[in-house]
DNA sequence: GTAAATTCTTAATAGTTTCTTAAGAAAAGC
DNA sequence: GCTTTTCTTAAGAAACTATTAAGAATTTAC
């Protein structure tokens, strides 16, 4: 497995340094962080492949910062809490977490968890922020500028009109439905919210397409959704 | 999150009962195995996007079929097991499982975790090992873009249209009889729609079919159904 | 606090799909 | 060969989906 970075946010420090010791064992670097502030400033300042997260923080708690982590990056994390009910393990996983450890937890369950997420995502082959750009036929996107151009031409797009557009240029030829559209883009079911939908990418259109009324790009697959023509 | 197939593998009749009701609530489908070797039977028969998998089973245990599966397939495994002992948690999650549940387990935490996996699976947007495209002596599908072509040219179907193709395809060889292919595409008993199935059909040909009089790929079997030809 | 920009709602229109009906053709059984 | 069953085909009505515009409500920026 390559050279991987595993954001480990905890505030006792005991526990950041008895993980780093296990992962530095296996070639992992380490970055560390005290709480949820501290890690979403981490998170942007570096690459990070992987987080461990504690639930139990001053500040931001772990299943807030999962929640805030999710709008942003889809990297994998592994939540951390002393508590070891039920409740709170459905807790963490509803809200984007991808693994759960107990404390007290033995080092090489947690380290085992890691490397099985790590191993899954170096077989999908998607280290996020690596593809930061995407090029379909003239129709240019910057995932961290948060940048999309037409033929270099830089494209003014609101905020809600961007996300769309990068979910379905991230996902180029795969149709989208317009609930799944809406559920991916504002996060919450879609109820009634169709048209809604419809408005902006008819916005969408009249900004990147030539000719809006015969759409080049962003097409629609009648009776089933939307999709971005790779 | 889309229709989904999940292949639960357990000895314990009651135990493959009681996740069925639970997943099914889900809107997820359901295909059981009493042990290893059946789950791999099963495997090679079915499109399966996860597989919930016990450790302690006759003929072929669960750290074992996960090895074998892993050298075909990269489909999330969930790992069940009565031990709750570090060890086999290690070597479960070593041997490519992605998730690991002690039994007693609480039903709602073993949905939260396929759940989990299975939006990871989606938002990567890589249905890894599901045969996302299907080509058939020059018709092709391809499931992601929604898309049927007949040697390269694309073809445009109608979402019904779009269904029945899929559904034959996916299965190609196999005869439907017309009430199972309105029972499958549209949800429903079947109750006096065979013809509304023929219409669809012809309707399919004519889209397909170098000349729909004489189909090469979507033929009738008398009495029978319709299949697409392998 | 005001102005500007963005987002959402409503509603009318245009366009497509789906279903129903019904009649003709093909296959199977006797 | 005749009858019955099953399949094919056509055409129009009904239902549904997508597009579009305009303005109201909300949010954001200064």
């Amino acid at each position: 497995m390559g050279p991987f970075n595993v954001l480990v946010v905890d505030d006792e420090k005991e526990i950041r340094d008895a993980i780093e010791i296990y992962l530095k064992n296996e070639g992992i670097t380490v970055i560390k962080a005290c709480d949820g502030i501290e890690a979403l400033e981490k998170l942007g300042e570096n690459t990070v492949h992987l987080i461990i997260l504690d639930v139990m923080m001053p500040r931001l708690d772990g299943i807030s910062a999962t929640f805030k982590i999710r709008e942003q990056k889809n990297i994998p994390i592994i939540i951390l809490s002393a508590k070891s009910e039920d409740t709170d393990k459905i807790l963490g996983l509803q809200v984007g977490a991808d693994d759960y450890v107990t404390k007290p937890f033995n080092p090489l369950e947690l380290i085992a968890r890691v490397k099985s997420q790590l191993r899954r995502y170096v077989t999908l082959g998607t280290y996020e922020g690596k593809n930061t750009q995407i090029n379909l036929n003239g129709l240019t996107l910057d995932k961290e500028a948060k940048e999309v151009a037409i033929h270099g031409e830089a494209v003014k797009l609101t905020p809600i009109e961007y996300k769309i557009v990068e979910l379905l240029m991230s996902h180029a030829g795969r149709v989208f439905s317009i609930s799944e559209i809406y559920e991916r883009v504002w996060k919450e079911p879609c109820y009634n919210a169709e048209n809604t939908v419809a408005v902006h990418i008819r916005k969408i259109r009249e900004k990147i397409e030539i000719d809006p009324k015969n759409p080049r790009y962003l097409k629609v697959v009648w009776g089933i959704g939307y999709k971005m023509e790779k």
